[in-house]
DNA sequence: TTGTATGCGTTATCAC
DNA sequence: GTGATAACGCATACAA
């Protein structure tokens, strides 16, 4: 009797492979084909197939297909935090774009530490992925060798730094910096401030501050960096740097945060201590999160392409695993702009 | 010699169990131990293994060891959509406490779509997890039937019925409802409305509804319902509601939304057009959004518990698969609170 | 505590 | 276009 399922230790009666072949009456590795490269599979066992397919259920056993191939249709994707107004959209968009082709989405979060972020490229690699999704250009040494050595497409997001090998989808936060800057100097400002980051691994915003430091200085004006405590949450963060630089003399008449959470939470404290915004001081921040335009008065900002970045990286990879046609020529490099968000407060 | 590594057909070269069972000289199995019951590996021979993985960077294959036990250290998770500032907080308090488990998220977002949701299930049940975690009761039939097949722990979230059979972490949409609208009534107000979200498959949105529908009935009131047009943004479906409801009569003295991007829309658009908010109409929204607090008037709300749901499920996970010690008795329920968040617009 | 034999379900290889 | 066979790298079962 055929239908004496043998014990088996684990996987107890699954249906797999083999019972479709045997029930569609052809060879294990042309139901493999079907699902694979079904152009290669004749019309009429394609039939056969499918029908059974349905009528057991089956489902291909990834796993499977990942040991025998050394490469699974997953993407590992670290990012700085999961929840945060703007990285949410990465995520959004590469989950969508990979799902829609069949790859699957692993993710974790790094909340900006370099440790955490190697030990989930550690964890990401064991599963054989078919591409790694990273932010920014900032790992540590365990993590460079890792990539380097995993013979897998590796994209670095949110970040643009031609000098490096892997390929890049972001932007130059320097030149955000630069941006931001200008902006306000264009709009006559001269005692311009900038409001670090609390959150210590937040190397990017660094840069942002870097590029409105050399602006500034190209300006011929004085810059002035305000660095709120440490991990201190940024509504409170954004406070203490306002009521800092309101009591500063000479008192700033523009300030750009390093985000828009410190710039909301500056906003407030600022029209709380009835400084006038932005008569009496102007803020901009940077992200572009939903609130900005809910805030009285709304913030004007610096909206980078959060969205675009993920459909972007998950674009690359798919080409890069020839699942997806490229678009145009190879290009190692994705610059993607940012765009200046002119509200009420500046 | 044994240096001559024979050329293999795909992981070629590649660092296994077994290269470093024998450079540590033990068998492969006791590597196998030392990576998954360490305490059964005597001390001196884990020396020996660990000096020889971190020596040749040996990093375990989870694909080959997922499909030796038939069942990976992987948990996926179907969600309505990532970047909705509610459900991000799910997944980052899940995907931490997994991470911290040496278990991986696998991702996916149904938005709100029964199909979507199948086509991830399906996909997630290729990769062998140990475990399922979705978003309400609301399925297709062939999800009912695949994780009903399925044999591993599913949880369902964001939701509480007590007759269904899965593990459920949330708390009753409908009590939410009956919450709000027991709020407002308390407060004084009489001429309570409700407006629906504009998404036509958040069901959740619906009983919520069902919840005040039934409040104002026991309450002699009289319900008002507003549906916006489907699809149509939510900023935008609120000041649509709110514009409509401020122009019907009689004029509802307060409007529930079916969550605060809505309420949002329509706060805004209430005082564009000269109403006094909460004097002339008070708003309550629901999902204490980041935004709700920043809001002028500030934003009175339900908050949900979106980080606790998102921890609890990936503990009752780690429960159920023996990696985390049991809370207290088994639990097949786990009915969390929603709290009114009183502010400013009420 | 440690080791041997075997199989997990699929795909690469090569032959037809 | 189709199929037989041998890996893929690890964990289970059982023995020592």
């Amino acid at each position: 009797m055929s239908e004496e399922k043998p014990r088996k230790r684990r996987g107890a009666g699954r249906v797999t492979l083999n019972t479709v072949a045997r029930q569609a009456e052809v060879s294990a590795i042309t139901v493999s084909r079907y699902f694979n490269q079904p152009e290669q599979v004749s019309p009429e066992r394609r039939e056969r197939i499918a029908a059974v397919v349905a009528e057991l259920g089956y489902v291909p056993n990834l796993v499977a297909g990942g040991l025998a191939s050394a490469r699974g249709k997953i993407v590992g994707m670290v990012i700085p935090n999961i929840s945060g107004p703007i990285f949410a959209n990465t995520i959004q968009g590469f989950s969508d774009t990979l799902s829609r082709h069949g790859y699957q989405l692993l993710l974790a979060s790094s909340y900006f530490s370099a440790e955490q972020e190697e030990s989930a490229v550690r964890a990401f690699l064991g599963w054989s992925p078919a591409a790694l999704v990273l932010t920014s250009h900032f790992h540590s040494a365990a993590t460079e060798k890792m990539i380097a050595e995993a013979d897998i497409p590796v994209i670095e997001t949110w970040d643009y730094q031609p000098e490096r090998e892997p390929l890049q989808i972001g932007f130059s936060h320097i030149e955000v910096g630069v941006a931001a800057a200008r902006y306000l100097h264009g709009k006559g400002y001269r005692r311009i401030a900038f409001v670090q980051n609390s959150a210590p691994g937040d190397f990017s915003a660094l840069e942002r501050r870097d590029g409105y430091l050399a602006t500034l200085r190209e300006l011929g004006l004085k810059p002035r960096v305000f660095a709120p405590d440490a991990d201190r949450p940024p509504f409170e963060a954004g406070k203490q740097a306002m009521e800092a630089l309101m009591n500063a003399s000479p008192r700033p008449d523009a300030i750009i945060f390093a985000n828009d959470n410190l710039a909301a939470g500056g906003l407030l404290a600022g029209q709380r201590a009835g400084i006038k915004i932005p008569e009496d001081c102007a803020v901009l921040g940077f992200g572009d999160y939903p609130f900005a335009e809910m805030l009285l008065p709304s913030l004007s900002t610096i909206k980078p392409p959060a969205l675009e970045i993920g459909v972007l990286a998950a674009k690359r990879v798919l080409e890069s695993l020839g699942v997806l046609a490229v678009e145009n020529e190879v290009q190692r490099l994705n610059l993607l702009e940012c765009r200046v968000i002119e509200r009420e407060s500046t």
